[in-house]
DNA sequence: AAATAAATATCGTGA
DNA sequence: TCACGATGTTTATTT
């Protein structure tokens, strides 16, 4: 993990200290700066204190002492660049499209640095949305008695829906699952699908949102579309959760979706298959 | 801009400088760890070299040489926390609501720093959807000639409608303004409120979706809902909004808006008076 | 390249 | 505190 750290630097030893170690780690630079950013949006920052963040993948990251969010960045893929104008050490980073520009200005210079870092490791998430799926397939008794999915991310005319399938009296059922709690957005969003469904055929369709939980104003506006609502309990269901997600880096292929003679449309169904089974990832 | 730089310390060395500064500035952590986070989700990742920042206002931040976004991180207000276990250092930042953990254990210790930044400038954003918005009213034939709006924000039953008027033939019209690409979400969002006026009032209720472009897919569920879609060109507007801004940032709360027998309710209502208007030619 | 939806989203605002 | 909506959202995924 070699490193380089120096302060108290020229504009002109803060630049020859950037060419040679731009891209080649993440570099940091904690100065005096005014930012100016032009491309989706504009924006200006007025002189102060900030710790700018250059990474060898194209992102920038200016960070003051408050906030998650860097007050100004620039996402991976740009051309982080420095110059000297009118004395000051300028940092640019630009990207093409969409056309994008952040303009660094240092007033004055305290600390430069470069760490080289190497870290090949994956985060492990547990808890996505895409689990809360899984696990209804695995676990249908979650959405009701009786419920029987089909597959998961069935197309409809109105886009994907999460999960499709019948109830214990051949209703079709659409249901949209949310990690989190839900509000009107996802209301609409299981509204839509249901809606061009009850359209196109005969018969009731019901349409369940799966969730912790739903504010009051969603719970009505499901009541005025005859929607429901079913609450999962995060808490409860996390260690079975859990479970899938640690079969599917291992065994997986348990539910490897029936209805899809088809080639795996994307790399979590192909998880899900025997064949990913022997390689570990991570 | 007092700082703060060691290397090559040993855990015990490494807790004391962090007893020492840890709120007192961005501390900055390079080393070889393991993290695991718990609380809304969960997540595991396995050892490697990462660049970790602590805040003083309790923002963590844990970065690999790659992306934007943070592998691991805790929002403000967290407590952060230090203590070696089984000979190594431990780093804890923790809130109770919701729950939440990120526990991250030292392998090696690269370098450990503080930085003291000073920063009470605020971001100038020019080119935000509320900037949008005030210039609709400002120029209410970008929507279509003829258009007259009433309030911002009128309060519908479902919610703020973005832009709320009247038609040269007398309909009303409701306009949903986006500063980007408007996709099928922003179609139901003006569903939504176009919906409940209709079924509110007698007459024509339109709906207009104001946007740089909208999606082939949502311009057919636009037209499915009998809905409109009008075309915004950011950068013929931009001059104007920079404007209208630079405006509102100088002669704010010079006049009480007109309608409004009471004060104002937000600066931005201050901003969008007659007084701003005259700026406004083009 | 465009579009669609998720996110440990975060963040500000208003009730 | 909760809910809602914007974000220069970013990111992954699919067409």
């Amino acid at each position: 993990m070699p490193a380089r750290f120096a302060r108290d630097l020229s504009a002109a030893d803060a630049l020859a200290f950037l060419q040679a170690e731009l891209g080649r780690g993440i570099v940091t630079l904690v100065g005096v700066c005014e930012i100016d950013y032009s491309g989706r949006a504009e924006s200006m920052l007025a002189i102060g204190e900030r710790m700018v963040l250059l990474k060898p993948d194209g992102t920038l990251l200016v960070h003051t002492p408050e906030k998650l969010k860097p007050v100004n960045w620039q996402p991976p893929g740009c051309a982080h660049a420095a110059a000297i104008e009118d004395g000051r050490l300028v940092v640019t980073s630009s990207r093409k499209k969409p056309p994008e520009t952040v303009r660094i200005v240092l007033h004055e210079i305290d600390t430069i640095g470069v760490v080289r870092l190497r870290d090949d490791e994956e985060l492990l998430l547990v808890g996505s949305e895409d689990d809360l799926q899984r696990l209804l397939h695995l676990r249908p008794d979650l959405v009701e008695p009786g419920f029987r999915p089909w597959a998961r991310e069935r197309q409809s005319q109105r886009g994907p829906m999460d999960v499709y399938g019948e109830d214990a009296r051949g209703n079709r059922v659409v249901v949209e699952a949310k990690r989190r709690a839900a509000g009107m957005k996802e209301v609409e969003q299981l509204r839509r699908y249901v809606e061009k469904e009850r359209q196109a055929r005969e018969g009731k369709v019901r349409g369940v949102l799966v969730a912790p939980s739903v504010s009051d104003r969603a719970r009505r506006y499901l009541a005025e579309l005859d929607l429901e609502f079913k609450a999962v309990d995060w808490d409860a269901i996390l260690p079975a959760v859990r479970e899938v997600k640690e079969a599917g880096q291992t065994t997986l292929g348990a539910f490897a979706p029936a209805a899809q003679p088809v080639s795996p449309k994307s790399p979590s169904e192909a998880r899900a298959r025997p064949a990913a089974d022997a390689r570990e990832s991570a």
